[in-house]
DNA sequence: AATGAATGAGTTTTCATTCAT
DNA sequence: GATGAATGAAAACTCATTCAT
C-alpha cells in the first residue's frame, strides 16, 4: 500500500511522500496513536530519514497541518470566482469545501479532529485557518444581503453570528456528508445554502426570536 | 486541586472521585495522552485501586462517557418543562445545553472530541446520545411549526434536516460560547433560536435556494 | 466450582479447604501463575483469611507440597503389606503410586513439575520424598533378589542404579499413564514390573553390557 | 558472567547472545519467573532491542526451545555412526545425550521442565523432539535385537514399550547424572544400556512378570 | 542520500501483601 | 472468625529519538 520503495529521490519528492504517509497515519489513528515507525514504513523510507527531513514528530504533525490547511483553503479560494453573484460564490465555496473534505478524509480528520484535540502549537494553526474562512463567509453574506435585498444596515454581530453558525454546521456536516449513503457534497452544500438564505431572510425581516428574561 | 487524600472511603464514593479525575484528564489530554498514573494521582488514590474498581483504561473511559452523557441529557431534559410552548421549550433546552457544556468543559471535550475520535465501543455511546437529542429537537420543531403557523404539512425530512443542522451547529458553537469574551450560553442559544426560527419560516414559505446545474 | 461459601467454620476445616483450592490452582497453573486472589476465591474465603492461616504464598505452597507428599507416600505405604512376597509388594506399591497420581493429577503436577521447578525451599521437600521412595524400592529389589534367586551378593550400587532408573521411569510414566487412551495405572505398573524383573535378571546373570573405552 | 557489553554487533550475533542469555534465565527460573529485564541485562543489551529482534516473551521462549531442541537432537545424531553395530550406536547416542544435557543443564531444564510445564505452543515443540528420539531408539533396539540374538520376531509394541521406558528413564536420569558426586554421563549411560539389554533379553526369553488379578 | 543498530523513559496492567474494623 | 479498602513494587511491552556508517 505504501509508496513503492524507490531509492535516491530528490529531497522535495521524499518529503512529500513522507507527508502523504503522515496524513494517512495521523488521520486514521490520531497524533498519539500514530507511530513514527508506521509513518516511515508507509512512506517507504527509514526512520532516520524522516527525522533528517522533518526533525521530530511534532514538527511533522505541524507540517502536515500546514500543508493540508493550505490545500483546503486553496481549494475553496480557487473555486470562488469574483465575477459571480454572492450567492453563487457562497455555493461554490461550500461545494468546494465539502468536495475537498470528502476527497481527503484523512486530511480533514487531522484538521478537524486531531489537531484541535492536541493542544497548543497545533490548535492555533487550525484556528487561524478557521478564522480565515469565517471572515470570508461573513463578507460574502454581507455582500449577498446588499445584493439581494438592497438593505445594507445589518448589525455586524448578527452577520457574524450567522457566519459562525454556518461554518460550525458545515464542519459538523462534513462528516455526515461522507457517510456514503447518498448524502454527498452537493446535498450538504444545498442544505447549508438554504439555512444561510433562511437565516439571512429572517435577519433582514427583523423576525428575530427574542429570548425570555433570564 | 486533586481530591484531598482521605483514607478508607466507601467504594461508591471513591469511584466517583476516580471518574471526576478521569473526566479532567481525559478531557484535557485525550484518551491516548491520558495516563492512568495521572488519573490515579489526581483522584488521590493508588493505581491498583483504580484498576480494582474500574478494570482497565478502556472501561474507565467508557464509564466516564456514560456518566457524562447521562448528565448532559439529564440536564437538558430537566430544563424543558412540558407546560411551556414549544419555542420556549427549545430555548430552555438550548440554554441548558450551552450552560452545561460551559460548566463542564472537560466532560464536553470527552464527549464531543475524544470519544468520537476513539473508535468503536466509545463512539457508539456518543452516537446514541446524539441521536436522542436530534430526535428530541426534531419533535420540538415539528410541534413548534404547528403551534406557530398552524401549518402541519411540513415534510418530515425537511424538519429532520433542520434539526440535524441545528444540533451540528450547536455542537460546534459550544466551544465558541466558552471563549470567555462575552459570548456565553445565552447568546449562543439566541443565535441558534434565530437560526431555527428562520429555517422554519423559509421552510414553510417554500423559499428554498436552488443549486445551479452541476 | 469452589467450595460453597459457608461461614464460621472451625479453623482446621477452613485450612483444608484452602489447601484443596491451592492444590488445584498451583497444579494447573504453576507457582508463579497462580494468584492468591484465585486461590482465595476458589476456597470461598477472603484473601486476608488465607494470609491469617497460611502466612504467605511460599508457606502456602510448602504446606501444599508437604500435605500431598505425605498423602502420596502414605498411599504407597498402606498398599504394601509386609506379609506378601517382595515381587507382590513391589507390584502393590507401583499400582498404588500410579493410582494415586492418576486420581490426584493436580497434586502430582505440584510435586513432580512445579515444586521441582521452583527452587530451594520447595525442591528439597520433594527430593526427600523421592529419596524415601528410592530407598524403599532399593530394599524391595534386594529382598526380591534374595528370595527369587537365592543370590545375595549383588553389588549395592548396581541395585541402586536399577532402583534409580525404575523410579525415574515411574515418574515419567505417571503422565503417560494418565493420557486417558486406555493406558491406565495397571498397565503402567505392569510395564515397570517387567523392566524391574528383567533388570534384576540380567544383573544376577552377570550379563551386563560393558561400555567401550572412553 | 554476562556477555561483555560490545556495541553495534550485527543482528545475527546479537540474536544468539540474547538466546544464550534467555536459555540461562529461563532454565534457572522458569518461564514465569524469568523477566525480560534480566534476560536483556544478561545479554548485555537493552530490553527494546530484545523485543525488536524477538518480538515477545512467548516468541523468545519458543525460539529458545527450538534452538535447544535442535542442538540436542543434532548432538545425538552426529554421535551415532552408521558403520557401528547397533549396541554401540545406542551407547554412543545415550552417552551423547547425557553429555549434552550435562554440559547444557539450563537448556535441558528448559526442554524437560519448563517447556512442558507451560502449555500449548511450547509443549508441542518438545513433544515433537521426544517423538523423534523415541522413534530413533525404537529402531536401534529392533536392529540390535536382530543383530545380537538372530531373533527378528519381537512384537513391535513390546519394543516400543522398552523404548518408551528407556527414554523416560533417561529423561529422569539426566538430572541424577549431574549431581556431581561421581555419577556422570558414562555411568548413567551404562545403567541404561544394561536396562536396555536386560529388557531385551527378558523380552526375547518371554520371561514377563504377570500381574495378580485385580 | 540513506540506514542498521541501539536505547531512556514511559505505558498499561498485575500481584503479594497489609491495615482497620 | 472474617473482611472491605488500599498499596509498593515489578512485569511486559512501546515509542520517539540518536549514533555510526
Amino acid at each position: 500500500m505504501g509508496a513503492v520503495k524507490t531509492k535516491r529521490m530528490p529531497r522535495a519528492v521524499r518529503e512529500q511522500q513522507m507527508l502523504d504517509a503522515a496524513v494517512r497515519i495521523f488521520g486514521q489513528r490520531g497524533y498519539m496513536a500514530a507511530s513514527m515507525d508506521d509513518i516511515a514504513e508507509l512512506a517507504g523510507v527509514s526512520k532516520p530519514l524522516v527525522y533528517l527531513y522533518l526533525n521530530s514528530k511534532d514538527d511533522l504533525f505541524l507540517a502536515v497541518i500546514r500543508r493540508e490547511a493550505a490545500a483546503l483553503t486553496e481549494a475553496v479560494r480557487t473555486a470562488v470566482r469574483l465575477d459571480q453573484p454572492a450567492d453563487r460564490r457562497l455555493w461554490d465555496g461550500l461545494l468546494a469545501f465539502f468536495t475537498h473534505t470528502a476527497r481527503h478524509p484523512d486530511a480533514w480528520s487531522v484538521l478537524h479532529l486531531h489537531a484541535r484535540t492536541h493542544g497548543e502549537p497545533f490548535a492555533a494553526e487550525v484556528t487561524a485557518m478557521r478564522a480565515e474562512i469565517v471572515t470570508f463567509v461573513t463578507r460574502l453574506i454581507a455582500v449577498a444581503a446588499r445584493e439581494a435585498h438592497r438593505n445594507p444596515d445589518l448589525a455586524d454581530h448578527e452577520v457574524a453570528g450567522l457566519a459562525e453558525a454556518l461554518v460550525g454546521a458545515a464542519e459538523s456536516l462534513a462528516a455526515w456528508a461522507n457517510t456514503g449513503d447518498g448524502v454527498g457534497a452537493r446535498q450538504a452544500a444545498a442544505t447549508l445554502m438554504n439555512f444561510a438564505w433562511a437565516g439571512l431572510g429572517s435577519l433582514m425581516a427583523g423576525r428575530a426570536w427574542s429570548p425570555p428574561a433570564p
